[in-house]
RNA sequence: GGGUUCAUAGUCCAGUUGGUUAUGACGUCGCCCUUACACGGCGAAGAUCCAGGGUUCGAAUCCCUGUGGACCCA
């Protein structure tokens, strides 16, 4: 019989076929009956290009999550999405187009963005596509959509209403020149040259004087308090009692804080509102009062007395001449100093306190613990990082953002008495553009408005993604079935964010868990694993691999290199060689494409070997695939199939099954040969899902191997004690035709052992054997 | 500074509740076209299982201390 298969290597150009057949099929649409899988898909930020190559991978392994569902008879429901809100986009269109945000047309910039968004948009749904991904592209979502921020704004309109929305004066990151709060992400350090001032601080009641050292003397005037180690001996006898500023001449307590160090300057810090972050925190820590020195145009206040109105820098010059002048200084070293710069205006960034929105959290914490430690991790080991976070978070979640290109914060002020007010839920509201659909003030009767100009941070969005799929407020008998969702994948370093976040939202909007299984995933680090960076220049970029070597190439590369929730290494030369798995599959299948197919047969002694070792891979791989844990089901089954089945069964049963056996003996292998080819494609059907499905269909169906499930285990009788000798066996052959300069099919004279008699047939004509 | 995590051949990785000779792959080096496959087959070399200590009849595995790396938070 000649083999139905003619090529004897795998070729990828075949996937677009097989994509095309998926398409036109339809088979992987979703029906919301029986048990039903829901995959919370992360939707992808475009924020640059390449898109990374760890990407790729992860949403190659959600797709196997997809289809391991499948295979065991679930209704998967797998949207796919794009998250297009926040701040990536909107400094990639300033670069791209060399303008800055706040000086351009709102309407102008936001139209700049969302083209920037739409042509990397279009290459990640191209990869999506071409990896074989089995989500539902048809009607795949976008976060800037009209209708997913209408649920953002209607969720926080609920919230509002529930009291869980406050207005709170706290420290921000602020770039003066530019005018607007901006997030840590814009944050960049630079050692600027900078003069650290040894100050004297008289101390009162006492004759000594306490020297202080900062690069920041014009902020003496917010000064509130003077800190050192409580384990300095030096300063033992000063704590508790009052020291006097210099110039400024106010009191101040000295008090202690692990966080003076004692080898920096004197050991003695000044703490003023706001030098740094660790002024935040210690202002919050000792509930000191804060004073506000320095305005939002970037100068001294009132409060900085004779200074008030001077730039910061000015100010500092001047007050250290002061100083001076009044022999307050010890000495001045000229040192470089670590300082936050705005990424854009490239100044030195100002804490000044703002007033910003706060979505209660704190009072959820104890709530979410518990939610949380029902989830199940997988790994179970990234719980941890959750729990961790919880025991952290101090104070409530800051929501809005001085920003564009996000959804707006649906709020009306009355023009006259400053009211807030939030419109009926349901809509898509831009406050900033928008006349208000409130008519009348509810506080004064005043009827006008002027609209909210900022925009929520962009995880207020990602946070309800497991309700948008679950069309809430949308379908309620959808979301009945859909909600809670099943599994949420996602990376490991946004548990603290994305995942914490959206188990928040989800639990003070619907009073549950979002989903029931959590799945974290570490990092595609390159091939020295370090990590990947525009800047290192060792970003590899997935499309051009994936259009080289094939999307199964790259998936089962992807499954087997990755330990879940580990980091993995991405190198274009391991891709290439799994590749050469893929045609040992092609080619086992094209030499049994050449039996015919037999149904039912008498088993003889190697084949009930073979199939016990297969019961034992299935059992393995089951275990992997329960866990979404795809590393230890492509390992075992390459392993099987290369080390076992093709290298050593295989090679055992050809003689049999061509011929110069008996019909049963000859029945026996080919039946056997089918049976553990047959399992080998279910198995794989999830990682691979082409070229098993390619083979499925010229062997064993005219239907698609993807609406079939996983085979089970089928307890034959335990023969995997002779896996050893007969491999050892095997080996000792070779070895010996190797020594005897013999070829592979000459005949040799080797007993066969005790243990292994009932195999010898095969094994004679495996070697021939002389008998 | 706090946390998570990792450390096994030149490289990557497995090692389930401690139990013979530590798994597999890549790479290297030899030999071989053998009625599925040279994108293949067979073979060889290559490991102080990070260091020190402890528990045990027995430790890559459990415990302690340390060192080094990665990441997160501050």
């Amino acid at each position: 019989m000649e083999p139905k298969i003619k090529e004897t290597a795998w070729n990828p150009e075949i996937e677009k076929q097989i994509l095309k057949q998926w398409e036109d099929a339809k088979i992987y649409e979703f029906k919301p009956q029986g048990e039903i899988f829901v995959i919370d898909t992360p939707p992808p930020y475009p924020s640059g290009r390449p898109w990374h190559i760890g990407a790729a991978a992860h949403y190659a392994q959600i797709d196997m999550i997809a289809r391991t569902a499948r295979m065991t008879g679930k209704n998967v429901l797998f949207p796919i999405g794009i998250d297009r809100n926040g701040l990536p986009v909107e400094m990639y269109t300033e670069k791209k187009h060399n303008i800055r945000m706040h000086e351009t047309d709102r309407n102008e910039f936001l139209k700049l963005c969302a083209t920037a968004l739409d042509d990397l948009e279009a290459e990640m749904i191209q990869i999506m596509k071409s990896l074989g991904l089995s989500g539902n592209f048809s009607e795949y979502y976008r976060t800037d959509s009209e209708q997913y921020r209408s649920l953002t704004q209607a969720t926080f309109i609920e919230l509002w209403k529930k009291g869980q929305v406050y207005i709170a004066n706290r420290p921000n990151n602020y770039d003066w020149v530019t005018g607007t709060t901006i997030a840590d992400a814009e944050i960049v350090y630079d050692e600027i040259p900078t003069k650290l001032v040894y100050m004297k601080f008289k101390i009162k009641d006492s004759d000594r004087v306490l020297i202080i050292a900062s690069t920041r003397p014009e902020l003496l005037c917010a000064c509130q308090a003077v800190i050192v180690n409580p384990e300095d001996e030096r300063y033992r006898d000063v704590v508790g009692k009052n020291a006097q500023i210099p110039v400024i001449n106010r009191e101040v307590q000295i008090r202690t804080h692990p966080s003076a160090e004692k080898e920096f300057g004197s050991g003695a810090v000044m703490v003023c509102s706001y030098g740094d972050q660790n002024d935040v925190a210690l202002f919050r820590e000792l509930k000191l009062q804060e004073i506000v020195a320095i305005g939002k145009n970037g100068r001294m206040t009132e409060v900085a007395g004779a200074y008030a109105g001077l730039k910061v820098k000015q100010a500092r010059e001047k007050i250290i001449e002061d100083l001076q002048k009044q022999n307050l200084v010890e000495r001045i070293e000229n040192i470089n100093h670590r300082t936050p710069i705005s990424e854009r205006s490239k100044i030195p960034i100002e804490i000044i306190p703002m007033e910003e929105y706060y979505l209660k959290q704190k009072e959820s914490i104890e709530k979410i613990k518990e939610l949380g430690s029902k989830i199940v991790f997988h790994p179970s080991m990234h719980k941890q990082i959750l729990m961790n976070w919880l025991e952290s978070i101090t104070i409530d979640w800051p929501i809005s953002r001085r920003r564009f290109y996000g959804t707006e914060i649906p709020i009306w002020y009355c023009k006259k008495c400053l009211e807030p007010h939030v419109p009926e839920p349901g809509k898509y509201y831009k406050p900033w553009k928008d006349p208000s659909p409130i008519s009348k003030c509810a506080k004064c009767d005043s009827t006008e408005f002027v609209g909210e100009e900022r925009t929520f941070d962009t995880w207020m969005d990602s946070s309800v993604s497991p309700l948008y799929v679950s069309k809430y407020n949308q379908d309620n008998e959808f979301f009945k079935k859909t909600y809670p969702a099943t599994i949420r994948p996602q990376s490991k370093d946004i548990v603290r964010t994305w995942l914490y976040y959206t188990i928040l939202r989800c639990e003070q909007i619907t009073g549950k868990t979002p989903w029931s299984d959590a799945w974290i995933m570490g990092y595609g680090v390159d091939e020295h694993g370090a990590k990947m960076s525009k800047s290192k220049g060792n970003v590899v970029d997935p499309l051009p691999v994936i259009q080289k070597f094939g999307a199964d190439t790259f998936r089962f590369w992807s499954a087997s290199e990755i330990n879940l929730g580990y980091d993995f290494r991405c190198s274009e030369q391991k891709i290439e060689t799994t590749k050469k798995f893929l045609s040992k599959l092609l080619n086992i299948s094209r030499f049994l494409s050449g039996l015919p197919i037999i149904k039912e047969a008498k088993t003889t002694p190697t084949d009930n070997w073979i199939l016990s070792e297969l019961d034992k891979m299935v059992l393995e791989c089951k275990k992997g695939f329960d866990d979404y844990n795809f590393f230890v089901p492509s390992t075992s089954i390459r392993e099987f199939t290369w080390n076992l089945f093709a290298a050593h069964y295989i090679e055992m049963v050809k003689g049999r099954a061509y011929s110069g056996f008996s019909q049963d003996e000859q029945n026996a292998a080919i039946f056997t040969l089918h049976k553990v080819l047959s399992t080998l494609l279910l198995l794989l059907a999830p990682i691979t899902p082409f070229i098993t499905d390619y083979l499925w269909q010229i062997l064993y169906s005219d239907k698609t191997i993807h609406k079939e499930k996983f085979p089970q285990p089928e307890d034959h009788e335990d023969w995997t004690k002779f896996t050893k000798p007969i491999t050892e066996f095997n080996s000792n052959v070779w070895n010996k035709k190797k020594e005897q300069n013999l070829s592979l099919k000459d005949t040799i004279d080797m007993p066969i052992p005790e243990e292994l008699q009932q195999f010898a047939k095969d094994l004679q004509s495996m070697h021939n054997l002389k008998s």
